[in-house]
DNA sequence: CTGGGGTCCT
DNA sequence: AGGACCC
């Protein structure tokens, strides 16, 4: 296969600035609450990092512009822009988050072209890179960075948007290999450097899928290298990670990825939340839950299918100062009153009732009427 | 007060 | 319903 990972530079970042150019060249945080989600290079070359504390980060910087992120609406739309241009390449496009892709572009490399393409941009390990591999990949993946050039020339183009790309023969790789030239370049990894890429990570917790609580209890086995991760006995990983889990870790150090590019059609569940710093009555719960309604029904009626589970999610103060989420879910029923064909349209008066009180039905069995209780999130998603 | 979203698996 | 993962 051939697979292009296309990653957005900054993306709130480089949004912000092309809907308010005059943020252009200053270093600019985009926040989120009490936090930097993000920023520019400018701002990163002065010290500022990904989820710093806005005080630390004005500390380092003290030119720092911030900008508003908590409405993702302008980054929804640019996302979905992006979307429809790299469709016009292939079918086969899976978004992470906002600002990556997956595309799969296997059937349009030339089974048997006339003329050797040359590589676009950046090669991984480019010395020991001369090998062709029999099988015909190293062509391919040639033709493939060309395509993802072409991606990239038409993101700059058409949206003004600067991203990287990292081209090879599965999704991990590609994603790991277009992270190695940034910003606004592309890599392209020939299947030979493949081990050579996953030793460079040096640390399993590097290799996306492995997170905080995999990565514990890797460490808790002493594998804290790839290579380590590597050579591990498998019948050891499987006692402590379960029979499947275990072969795709395994599987991934070695730069393994059998994983498909899934089309990403319409979402499961679309919704809404909001953080604060503490609400303890019912009242303020319900306010806060009309405002979150109003925000999330925007989504669903421009989604157009009408919802028929409603979550409520909250996240409780508990007395170890620690916080915890809670979730509870329930069916709803939308119809009432109306042909259940007819499109959706914004909420009646009856129908917001009815959700507010199906939320805060929910709500109630969550806190504990009697105790006191202090909620710091609340969030709802259809 | 470590965002505001999502997906999939158990 | 919660927990893991991703951004």
């Amino acid at each position: 296969r051939v697979i292009i990972h296309i990653d957005i530079d900054c993306f709130y970042a480089q949004v912000e600035t092309i809907l308010n150019p005059s943020l252009c060249g200053k270093p600019l945080g985009i926040k989120q609450k009490n936090i930097v989600v993000t920023c520019n290079y400018e701002a990163r070359a002065l010290g500022v990092e990904k989820l710093m504390s806005i005080k630390t980060a004005l500390e380092k910087c003290p030119s720092l512009v911030l900008a508003n992120g908590e409405d993702l609406k302008k980054y929804r739309d640019m996302s979905e822009k992006i979307y429809q241009i790299l469709q016009s390449f292939s079918p086969f496009v899976e978004k992470l988050g906002l600002d990556e892709n997956f595309i799969d572009i296997s059937h349009k490399i030339n089974k048997s072209p006339e003329i050797k393409p040359e590589v676009s941009g950046h090669i991984f390990e480019e010395k020991n890179s001369d090998e062709t591999c029999a099988c015909g990949c190293t062509d391919r993946l040639k033709e493939g960075s060309i395509i993802a050039q072409e991606m990239r020339n038409q993101l700059k183009s058409e949206l003004g948007i600067t991203s990287c790309a990292g081209i090879a023969c599965n999704k991990l790789l590609a994603k790991l290999v277009g992270a190695t030239h940034k910003p606004n370049q592309q890599t392209t990894l020939f299947s030979a450097s493949s081990l050579n890429l996953m030793k460079s990570l040096k640390h399993p917790r590097n290799i996306p899928g492995i997170g905080s609580a995999m990565n514990r209890k890797l460490e808790v086995l002493g594998i804290d290298t790839i290579e380590k991760l590597q050579a591990t006995d498998l019948f050891k990983l499987i006692e402590a990670l379960g029979v499947k889990t275990a072969n795709q870790i395994q599987q991934l150090s070695f730069g393994i990825d059998d994983s498909h590019v899934k089309i990403t059609d319409r979402p499961k569940s679309i919704g809404a939340e909001d953080g604060f710093p503490t609400i303890k009555s019912e009242t303020e719960v319900r306010k806060k839950l009309k405002c979150l309604l109003d925000r999330v029904w925007e989504l669903v009626e421009k989604d157009g299918r009408r919802p028929s589970q409603v979550k409520l999610t909250v996240r409780k103060l508990h007395a170890t100062n620690h916080s915890v989420r809670e979730t509870r879910q329930t069916a709803i029923d939308l119809t009432t009153g109306v042909p259940s064909n007819a499109p959706l349209g914004p909420l009646s008066e009856n129908q917001e009732k009815k959700v507010i009180t199906t939320l805060m039905n929910l709500f109630e069995k969550v806190v504990n009427c009697d105790e006191s209780w202090q909620v710091t999130l609340l969030g709802i998603s259809f």
